[in-house]
DNA sequence: TTATCGAGTTCCATTATTCGGAACTCTGTT
DNA sequence: AACAGAGTTCCGAATAATGGAACTCGATAA
């Protein structure tokens, strides 16, 4: 479930002296908890004493991180977030470029896709496109789970340079959600070498029973991983052979990602031209 | 448009001392731009010298709230502020609770339908349904919009207790995007007012020229406004009379969104027993 | 080739902020 | 009336942030 997911690698405190971390810690931690908390729940999972998380609990409501409501006294996560992601979502994901080819493959297979990228060894969904029920978007961006048995993040794993994979290889949990998780380093090598042969990954039931997932990797000309593309079914309606025949749509929608991604950097930092001067000289 | 809306208010640069508060600046002055940004061009309208500068965009970037491409030397907003606001848009914004009679409405008067709240002065909108074309949810969902000229936004004010309505419209700056917007406090006064008699606000093209709206608070019991739900409709296809027969509709559905509220914030908190229960009806 | 410039980065003594133990205030309980 | 536990405030000590200045690196000019 959602909440075992972030359980899994949330523990990896930041290194971070500065205080500014060791705020971002507390409201993690406010985000563990998945629901809206008292003080007192906050202190006794909290390595800080009394009164220095009292204070950071006090600057982060003063700014609007976390919402605090006097009556039941209970810590929320605070809506400036909720601003701040709505840029972040835009400026730093893949899901604005990527969204024609979401759309497309999601109706090309009937089925839902999910588009991820890897954000602190986890695998976070950045958006989603059900072709039955095309709502539900926001329910979805911004999970996270697990890259070690989840199509997307096998996809991505298995196109990381070596000097990458291997820290975020190490912070995995390795918990097995179902009896088709692989559970040990050797087994998720091997998984990892098929995917490299095959272009494509396929999660058979390995992170939830009953559905099976198969993703592609977003990488540019160079071979950097951006992200993945998945079409996910349940096994009611559809077999793995079935799902795996999808394969070249994947894998086509994920090339046109990269496409636009890369249509879509170049510009972006080119000296600053005259066309972006004219839309920056006023604000 | 969007960046307009979102500098208006934006330089109500945290009035904290701390080091948190000040980071933070740095991250909404990324998400001010928009896109992704040099170092210089943040050192060139931030107020704190290049070495302190640097060390906070190390810092953020190294805590994943800032995101880095080496290659262009680019900053941008992290992932992880996607991650963090997933959370805060289930914990703190209505629109989990909202959503069913989000739907119920948009189906019903066949127009966009939107979820609003205030955070800070601004209008937040943290949810959006569009009948005919039910996607781009994201694409909305922590936009934010001036209080002024907006329907949501004006309706959350005239419901507003003086005292909190008082240094919110201090913090307003009343520019005219259209002819039709109202730039004066006392002009203002007078549109709350009215909205506190029919009980819905409307936008008469006040803030984008061609688009009308309708929108009623979302209330407690005790008169605590919680947010506004809107409709929004092009002269093109509706006239102003066609908007405002909607109007029951539109009270009807934020009060079911309060009523919904209500019940989810009781049990809410395990152990809170007898003792808080009368609290609660005083609000 | 060498000088120049600006962007980005590092250093470190000074300064201001954060830290956290302990004491205090409520509110509800024994 | 005494107690208990959550939440809050205080203040000297400990720590982290500050920012001027110096340095590196590329690119452009002389």
């Amino acid at each position: 479930m959602a909440a075992t997911d972030q359980a899994e690698t949330a523990e990896s405190g930041t290194v971070e002296g500065g205080t500014v971390g060791k705020a971002l810690d507390v409201l993690d931690q406010v985000a563990a908890f998945g629901r809206p908390v008292r003080f007192s729940e906050l202190l006794s999972e909290s390595p800080y004493p009394k009164a220095t998380l009292y204070r950071f609990v006090q600057t982060l409501t003063g700014l609007g991180m976390l919402s605090y409501d006097p009556e039941r006294q209970l810590y929320g996560l605070g809506l400036r977030l909720v601003r701040l992601a709505h840029g972040a979502w835009q400026q730093s994901s893949l899901a604005p470029i990527a969204r024609t080819s979401v759309e497309h493959l999601a109706e090309k297979v009937g089925e839902t896709v999910h588009l991820a990228q890897l954000d602190a060894a986890q695998v976070l969904y950045v958006d989603k496109r059900n072709a039955a029920k095309p709502n539900e978007v926001y329910s979805s961006a911004g999970k996270v789970g697990p890259a070690y048995c989840t199509a997307v993040g096998k996809a991505m794993l298995a196109f990381l340079p070596d000097a990458e994979r291997r820290p975020i290889l190490e912070q995995q949990s390795f918990h097995r959600f179902t009896p088709a998780t692989i559970i040990d380093r050797r087994g998720l090598d091997a998984e990892l070498a098929t995917i490299r042969g095959t272009g494509y990954a396929l999660d058979r039931q390995e992170h939830e029973p009953g559905n099976i997932c198969i993703a592609a990797p977003i990488q540019t000309a160079g071979g950097w991983v951006l992200g993945a593309i998945s079409v996910t079914a349940s096994i009611e309606r559809m077999t793995l052979h079935d799902l795996e025949a999808t394969a070249p749509d994947v894998v086509a929608a994920a090339s046109a990602i990269a496409q636009s991604a890369a249509a879509w950097r170049f510009p972006v930092s080119g000296e600053i031209s005259e066309t972006e001067k004219a839309a920056e000289c006023r604000v």
